[in-house]
DNA sequence: CCTATAATAAGAATGATTCTCATTATTGCA
DNA sequence: TGCAATAATGAGAATCATTCTTATTATAGG
């Protein structure tokens, strides 16, 4: 299997598939905002999506991540920085979770193995079921000080 | 093993302590805190704990959370809800993760068994070591829709 | 009982995010 | 291809949870 799961001239395809889906458009801004977050293989915040890109607008950007969001392309990472970070949905990227430095914020990605992945989803659908919870998806965070800040 | 990990009348020597700790003194608004988010029993937001105790002031209770968060006492929890929601630390009530419904932001508390938890612990430790980082904790979250929020 | 120091609380300030609305682009149809 | 009709854009205003300021009040320790 290579890098990602879907393969970048894929991308378009799905990106204007879910849009319509919610009767939206593909955009030019939209085009960029997936191949901005596509080349940074780590969640950014919108203060690195506007320095990356000087022509975006913020309000264009705020806005259409969240219309990104809606059609499922994109996620939102909330942790207790103050500006949220966005990265492609796990069905662009793939299945796994994330590694933040409390200090400095920045967010990595990391994969658990298959066995304890499905073992956990297995607990999580029973634990779902006895809380009356339709789950949409999990989320596992690991929070800790990276290398370069504990100096 | 009773409900709480730690008994009501140890929790104020406790939070004295861990108070003391940071030069903090235990005051009777934080005791009032304290007292609250024991008996919520879930984890409640600024709002709710201002609702329970009009005596309480906002700023208070906004640096006050701030202060026992600092001292360990007190997690604050932030999800994509407008408002972040506050809960005694781990070490009081005792390891658990979160059940979260997007719709209404109602956080409940669940457990994982001990030997899924076991194993993912372990896991975690190794990959926090492959990436240099020095582990505070892990936290999983289950997002989905409570039955309220179905219908 | 004093005095130094910390905590309190009312309201102002901050800042990320959302909203407004006039302008610009796009789509579908003739 | 040209023309509405409709959607997207972007500049700046508005919102609102949270943090900060500061004058007042409480507390601890000699």
């Amino acid at each position: 299997m290579d890098m990602s799961t879907v393969s970048e001239i894929d991308i378009d395809q799905l990106a204007a598939s879910q849009l319509k889906s919610i009767k939206q458009r593909y955009t030019k801004n939209r085009r960029q905002l997936i191949a901005i977050l596509l080349e940074a293989t780590k969640p950014i915040t919108i203060n690195q999506i506007l320095e990356s890109d000087s022509e975006l607008a913020q309000s264009s950007v705020y806005r259409n991540l969240a219309i990104l969001e809606q059609a499922g392309l994109v996620v939102r990472i909330i942790t207790n920085d103050d500006h949220a970070h966005y990265e492609l949905a796990e069905h662009i990227l793939d299945h796994h979770h994330h590694i933040i430095c409390s200090p400095c914020g920045e967010i990595l990605d990391f994969h658990l193995s298959a066995k304890i992945e499905k073992a956990l989803e297995s607990s999580l659908k029973k634990i779902a079921d006895d809380f009356g919870f339709s789950i949409d998806r999990h989320r596992l965070d690991l929070l800790g000080t990276c290398g370069d800040c504990i100096e």
